[in-house]
DNA sequence: GGGCCCGCAGGG
DNA sequence: CCCTGCGGGCCC
């Protein structure tokens, strides 16, 4: 188990590994700890995202006061955070004192003020780079200082100047501080067309979000510029900050708006600032109504009315960051709430859940009938892959799906129960059966559990479940009264191709009728079975239920018996044909993401701690410690090629609309079975992140599911989810339904239930 | 090695 | 919501 924690402004993130329910929570995350409360008190569950709060220590009172609140808690939606974590300031004092008078001074006298060190006066215009998201804002220097000895003097050796700017256009930010490089001349040269050459680094307008559409103000690197008798195109790779992010191959819309970037210092003796160039433009604010005044956005407006009016009686919400009008709220609320924060209905959070700073931790229903709640137990779990959740989900095919998985081949192989889940091939966690006691049975898992089974490979016989007292918070135990044909045991005796009997069992006329169970063979039947894979989990097929029949076991109760028996046309895994396939397949033992393979783990470990002289020079030596231990890459092998049946390459054809997405996941047919991953990642939703289901295929050569679109235009968004380009409101959708067939016979009934 | 017993996922 | 469960790590 791992998390990510990170701080509001995004300044910080740190991923913190091998946790478990019991780690105490002690990390230093600038001036902010918790007092030893553990993730699980927090609820913070897997790859949960922790964001923290980082809140300024108090300082004396008297510092704050003369403070602008609204400056010192970082902003991070406005795109203008601050520069450092404000917690670490100390000389706070005389700031204070400038940034008044810089503020104040600003408007009216634009007399330009040497500080007497730096590149630039107090009071020049400069362009600023926000921090956070790497663009450039016109800026005014109000203040200037230098850092102070002592503090300077453990960092870095030499003293450092800081620039306390303001953005025009964002004056809730109040003054920022920033270092020279962040800083510099305002943009005034205007490159020609025929100036502009690849290679060259400009300032120039992209919106990330939205290539298409006006946006920020970027430093960026011109990597192709072409002209054709109808149009100029140049193509550019966005920085977007200082640490090396970059978008390569941006196409810039706004080639009449490229800036040459001043040099530092390179306006100061001639009168830098004193002329302000034109104004820039930047992205409308509200990308909903293009900051269109007489539209009613409920984007920038008000969220439930979408009207302008009254903006002193629109409250802003903390967490989604909309207006919502006091009066339109319901109940509506008669006054501004005094509260520092205020939630919208749609974040706010149950109240009595939330744990205020010093308030002690509430137990909350479910935890405290979880069984940890009351064991006395110290045990400390979810280190391992015991406990887990799942970190994915199939969703190619639904959970009542009948038949192998698309795209996963007979002697797939997975470490871990909770992988085999995530593949969909056998989604309970514990159980080993998998099916609904009114339909049928989809998979079964043979791990020995029942050790009078008999396994022939072709042919094995499975106890059903149940008849086990499991108090004590067990999952398993010793048989201890009668098994029943209900629930799983009865959704096993569904699929034998015969009226079910509830009372004497059953046998198949034509067993091969019945409804396919896909089995998955564990490691841990190797005891009692040959069959069983020496390590992990494998699937081995499809497998039909020939007859059940009411038994005594061994513990002398009732248990209910099942005879398998396999037709699958994929040879089994043991035979000569089944282990070929495996290698032409190339399929090998799947681990968890980040999972470390305990022995190796172990090894690296012990070489690390004791290490022998001779091991120690091998290292040293480099090349031959990789000799020394196995080669751990499979050799590459040429994977069987993915083969179209005549139907499906007519139905590819057919879906004219698609045909360059097609030939694209064609190419990769040769990765076997993996091409249907592709064809799931070429047809994915971008709104619903599932294969498109009723597909509309965009004018802009884009795939949405139906109802995802319709859910758009009910929003009033009207733009194609994946690259907004405009549908307009009377776009007509009809589904594609070429696109559609061919889909539904690669996923096979994975739109049930859609 | 063997008992204990956890959260999670699924069905009902 | 409740009940069930052919995992798997922890701890003796």
């Amino acid at each position: 188990m791992w998390i990510q924690v990170r701080t509001m402004d995004g300044k910080e993130t740190h991923r913190v590994d091998s946790l478990s329910k019991l780690t105490k929570v002690r990390w230093h995350i600038t001036a902010l700890t918790f007092n030893g409360h553990t993730l699980f008190d927090y609820s913070v569950g897997l790859n949960d995202i922790v964001q923290l709060l980082v809140r300024q220590q108090l300082p004396p009172v008297d510092v704050v006061k003369g403070k602008d609140k609204e400056a010192e808690l970082s902003d991070s939606d406005s795109g203008c955070g601050s520069t450092q974590s404000e917690c670490d300031k100390s000389s706070t004092h005389g700031e204070v004192e400038g940034q008044t008078a810089g503020t104040s001074a600003q408007t009216n006298s634009p007399e330009l003020i040497d500080p007497g060190f730096g590149l630039y006066k107090i009071n020049e215009l400069v362009d600023a780079r926000d921090l956070n998201m790497g663009a450039w804002f016109e800026a005014q220097i109000v203040n200037i200082t230098k850092t102070p000895q002592e503090e300077a003097a453990e960092a870095e050796p030499a003293e450092e100047i800081l620039y306390h700017v303001k953005y025009e256009d964002y004056p809730e930010n109040g003054v920022i501080e920033l270092q020279a490089k962040d800083v510099r001349p305002r943009a005034r040269t205007v490159y020609q067309w025929h100036q502009l050459e690849p290679g060259m680094v400009v300032m120039l307008n992209y919106n990330p979000d939205e290539p298409k559409e006006r946006g920020y103000w970027y430093d960026a690197e011109i990597q192709k510029r072409r002209e054709t008798r109808t149009q100029r195109e140049i193509y550019a790779k966005i920085i977007l900050g200082d640490a090396g992010d970059s978008l390569n191959d941006c196409r810039i819309m706004f080639l009449t708006e490229i800036y040459k970037i001043e040099e530092p210092g390179s306006l100061s003796d001639t009168q830098p600032g004193s002329e302000s160039p034109l104004k820039r433009s930047n992205g409308p604010e509200c990308k909903h109504c293009k900051d269109d005044p007489k539209k009613n956005c409920r984007w920038c407006n008000c969220h439930i009315c979408g009207i302008k009016q009254d903006p002193d009686k629109q409250l802003l919400c903390d967490e989604c960051d909309m207006a919502f009008h006091t009066y339109c709220l319901n109940p509506p609320l008669t006054s501004i709430p005094e509260d520092e924060d205020w939630y919208c209905p749609g974040c706010r959070n149950d109240t009595s859940e939330v744990v205020l700073a010093g308030e002690k931790l509430k137990e909350s229903k479910k935890k405290a009938k979880m069984a940890s709640a009351s064991s006395s137990s110290q045990r400390d779990w979810g280190k391992g892959m015991a406990c887990v959740g799942r970190t994915k989900q199939c969703t190619i095919v639904p959970s009542n799906h009948y038949g192998p998985i698309p795209g996963i081949p007979v002697g797939s192989l997975w470490k871990f129960r909770v992988q085999v889940s995530e593949s969909g091939v056998h989604r309970p966690h514990v159980a080993g059966i998998h099916g609904r006691s009114n339909d049928g049975a989809y998979s079964l898992v043979l791990a020995g559990g029942y050790e009078d089974d008999v396994d022939d490979g072709n042919e094995f016989t499975y106890t059903g479940s149940g008849g086990r007292d499991l108090s004590g918070n067990k999952r398993t135990a010793e048989q201890s009264c009668d098994q029943t044909l209900t629930h799983m045991n009865r959704a096993l005796a569904l699929n034998c191709n015969v009226p079910v009997n509830e009372k004497n069992g059953a046998e198949a006329k034509n067993w091969k009728e019945g409804k396919p169970v896909r089995v998955v063979r564990s490691c841990k039947g190797r005891k009692h079975s040959k069959y069983c894979p020496e390590e992990g989990n494998r699937y081995d097929g499809i497998y039909k239920v020939v007859k059940y029949w009411p038994d005594k076991g061994k513990s002398g109760f009732l248990v209910w018996r099942y005879l398998l028996k396999r037709d699958d046309d994929e040879p089994a895994p043991w035979t000569r044909d089944g282990k070929e396939r495996i290698k032409k397949l190339g399929l090998t033992m799947q681990y968890p993401a980040g999972y470390q393979k305990e022995k190796e783990n172990k090894n690296e470990v012990e070489e690390e701690a004791t290490p022998s002289k001779a091991k120690r020079k091998r290292k040293s030596q480099g090349s031959e410690s990789s000799k020394t231990s196995p080669a751990k890459s499979p050799k590459k092998m040429k994977v069987e090629v993915y083969k179209l049946s005549q139907e499906q390459k007519a139905l590819i054809k057919n879906d004219k609309l698609n045909k360059k997405l097609w030939d694209e996941a064609m190419g990769s047919l040769s990765l076997g079975p993996k091409f249907l991953n592709k064809v799931e990642e070429v047809f994915l939703c971008i709104c619903c992140q599932e294969v498109v289901f009723q597909p509309i295929t965009t004018e802009c050569q884009h795939n949405v599911c139906r109802e995802c679109l319709q859910r758009s235009f009910k929003a009033e968004v009207y733009t194609c989810p994946a690259c907004r380009h405009d549908l307009g409101k009377n776009y007509s959708m009809s589904v594609n339904k070429p696109l559609q067939d061919i889909l539904s016979q690669f996923f096979p009934g994975y739109s049930n239930g859609r």
